[in-house]
DNA sequence: ATACAACAAATGTATATACAAATATTATAA
DNA sequence: TTATAATATTTGTATATACATTTGTTGTAT
């Protein structure tokens, strides 16, 4: 006969699943909360981060796309919207002209360290129940379950 | 001198968000891929699942909120999709009539039936890459980064 | 009894997102 | 060269969601 445990005759895959969507859904709204203040979204401010990463380098809207957290197709909406607030210019390539350099613009920056600061504060908070071993181990687990 | 790891001089709180969101981004996916199939969504299914538990006895929108992953105010509306399906009743309280009793159909308890089995294979599938042990690990370190 | 607060649900609106289809441009093959 | 396929982005549309407001109902204090 064997010894029950406290996860015996409960469903441990549709528990975790469920937890990985709360979880996920509980970091999306404490990271918009945040952001709120600088009216922009998580997607926003991903792709000002990404284009701050390129120095200079311009991206076009495939590999925003691709640097994105979540896969959309209106990436075309959401870079048209940073470039109406100034933050990001869009120019078509000349060499290839079905591509856009997309680039970030002075102002953007100027933006993005403003934000730095209190970004920093909340990715610390946000994450203050767990050790850095603990963290570690879970983006571990969480590459795993993605086998990535 | 300290001996250097392979997560030096990157940012472990901003890697363990951004990997939260994938993660719960990817999980939606797939799981609204598999739902599909049924022309249910996440929270739908939720719904009925959580009608189904309750043995007969009814909810009221605000208890169903509270069991849905994410909180949202367009429970209404939810719940009006999935009476116009057939597959859940709606009636006003009568003790108290600015509550209303929600109950899971024949043909809801039907359809979580025929949509068991693949459920079960889905949810297997999904967490194959990780062993229990990990899976309770994994869910521990969500519970815990949420303080729950 | 009446007014006012609290409660439960529904509704309006603006924004977000997914998905499919369309457009514009370039590459390739006959 | 011309037709066709592939590529990169844009647009249309339907659905989803958040947020604030409104409606209907009940509880409570005067």
């Amino acid at each position: 006969m064997n010894k029950k445990g406290i996860y015996d005759n409960i469903n441990l895959p549709d528990i975790t699943i469920n937890n990985l969507l709360i979880t996920g859904n509980w970091m999306n709204e404490v990271y918009s909360v945040h952001l709120k203040q600088y009216a922009l979204s998580i997607q926003q401010y991903q792709v000002l981060r990404s284009l701050r990463n390129l120095n200079g380098e311009p991206a076009n809207l495939q590999t925003l796309q691709e640097l994105m957290v979540s896969k959309n197709s209106n990436t075309t909406r959401l870079v048209e919207k940073l470039r109406l607030k100034g933050l990001i210019t869009r120019i078509q390539n000349e060499e290839n002209r079905r591509k856009v350099e997309i680039r970030i613009t002075k102002a953007g920056l100027q933006l993005l360290s403003e934000i730095d600061s209190s970004q920093e504060e909340f990715e610390q908070n946000v994450t203050s129940n767990l050790r850095p071993t603990e963290l570690i181990a879970l983006n571990q687990l969480l590459k795993k379950i993605r086998n990535k």
